[in-house]
DNA sequence: TGAAATTAGTTGCATAACTAACTATATGCC
DNA sequence: GGCATATAGTTAGTTATGCAACTAATTTCA
């Protein structure tokens, strides 16, 4: 028998059920509840801004593991609040560098409370152990499936 | 220091990130080229009716972690697929029962083995007891915030 | 009994997802 | 140089998600 058969339907309500669902939905609610007017993609989007800025949309689309038309609109919102300006490149001009603005630095200092303040609610009474296990074994199924 | 302090970030990278994004669009893909033209959240719905014929809408509602909204939209939307009929509770006319069609049934054995080799593809490498840990962690995470 | 509160489901609105098809720029190669 | 190919990003169409506000049926309780 398989090492890895698993009953059908309960991988896919490990992976994107309950948990996923319930995270983002709490960290949406506190961002609100804060007067914080950006929805979670558009915050994991600026994330990745804040670790490096002024990546290209496709590096985006990396990073984010979105696809191409999810970034360009994600992007045109984050530009309708004027959180990020698309910037072309001078050494290619198909390239949108996608930079942060002033508001979008701010917005930094104040969502860092709230992410940690709800991944810690989420995660009493899990150990520091798990939580690697559990990204040790995501990583396995990306590099599985990519 | 508290034990559960992480990177902002790291905890939605890790939930709502690479893994599930590339397991839902695996399993999408298996689906389309296979034939069959439902879609991933659909068969979430019908995984729950093959387990238990004619639920509720809201009783889907929590076995599916979604709200009642999407739930009215997939049932549409299947029910359009002519996958399952809504029957009016005789006990209760507010309930709206939601069961299975033939054709629908028919779909449960073909699905079956795109499920088990999509998550067979996915978890080489992984062992069952890491498996267990994520189930574990994020049934205490799900447990945290609702 | 009858008004208030609860529960089941729907509708409207905004955002986001994926696919496919498209434009524009850049690169490779003869 | 110039044509084929690849890459970056956009647009169109369908489905899905979340919230708020709504209708209809049921239950609670004074």
């Amino acid at each position: 028998m398989p090492n890895n058969q698993f009953k059908r339907g309960e991988l896919y309500s490990v992976i994107n059920g309950m948990a996923s669902t319930a995270v983002a939905r709490r960290l949406q609610k506190n961002f609100r509840q804060s007067g914080l007017e950006i929805t979670i993609e558009q915050w994991s989007v600026l994330y990745h801004l804040w670790k490096e800025d002024c990546l290209s949309q496709q590096e985006l689309c990396n990073r984010t593991f979105r696809d191409k038309p999810s970034i360009t609109r994600l992007i045109d919102n984050l530009e309708k609040q004027k959180l990020v300006k698309r910037v072309a490149s001078k050494s290619d001009r198909r390239i949108n560098l996608v930079c942060l603005t002033d508001a979008a630095k701010d917005l930094q200092d104040k969502t860092i409370d709230l992410a940690n303040q709800t991944m810690n609610e989420a995660l009493i009474g899990v150990n520091k152990e798990d939580i690697e296990t559990v990204k040790l074994v995501f990583q396995q199924v990306y590099d599985n499936l990519t």
